[in-house]
DNA sequence: AGAATGATCCTCT
DNA sequence: GAGGATCATTCTC
């Protein structure tokens, strides 16, 4: 079982199986490691994609932009977007390409190299550097230079672990979207303290 | 060319 | 719990 394999199951399922996956990041100042703990399914029939647009009368179809362009692409690749004029938001792109899905990771368990989190991140409190999808990509040191990469490849990866069992894994609607909220696409580890949000 | 929007975070109260 | 920061992207005119 790769990667691979995983990001061309159904979303759904990938944004399950990731969680408890490792995210190994190399730097020159040291690796970086983090386990996901919370992930969002975003899917071609679904308002709230990038890859979708809905037109006035209501009609869904992909549109594919100059931003959104790696949603299109090949699965096991980095979506990364630049948002709210200061954030970095990494996604795993699922599906074969021409299907515009992806799963974002909404934060991880620090694992390994918590000083250069902290030190990426100008804070010391464990608990603060990597619950949310915002402060995660500022731990790692991910930025648009990731948009595309193959994350199956150093200096930016995903290790797979065993799948979480189902009872282990709380499902609720998606943070901080208008469109398509009632969707329960939001996945997290029970009891995690990283989630970012409850 | 202009305006609106946003898969967030931080700092207050 | 609310509001401001901050800017790339996208759509509309």
């Amino acid at each position: 079982m790769t990667l691979l394999d995983i990001c061309l199951q159904p979303t759904l399922d990938a944004a399950r199986r990731l969680l408890g996956a490792l995210v190994l990041r190399d730097t020159v100042e040291g690796r970086l490691v983090g386990r996901i703990v919370e992930t969002e399914a975003y899917l071609a029939d679904d308002p709230a994609c990038h890859g979708v647009r809905t037109l006035p009368d209501g009609q869904r179809l992909h549109r594919q932009t100059n931003r959104n362009a790696v949603m299109f692409g090949p699965p096991a690749r980095a979506y990364v977007y630049f948002t709210y004029g200061n954030h970095y938001l990494l996604n795993v792109v699922t599906q074969p390409a021409g299907v515009p899905e992806a799963v974002l990771i909404r934060a991880l368990e620090p694992v390994e190299g918590i000083t250069l989190m902290a030190r990426n991140r100008g804070l010391d409190d464990p608990r603060q550097l990597t619950n949310g999808p915002g402060k995660l990509t500022q731990a790692f040191a991910i930025d648009a230079a990731f948009n595309g990469h193959d994350l199956m490849q150093p200096p930016l990866q995903v290790q797979l672990h065993a799948p979480v069992p189902d009872e282990d894994i709380v499902a609720t609607t998606r943070i901080g979207i208008r469109q398509a909220a009632d969707r329960p696409w939001r996945f997290y580890l029970r009891g995690n303290a990283w989630v970012s949000r409850r």
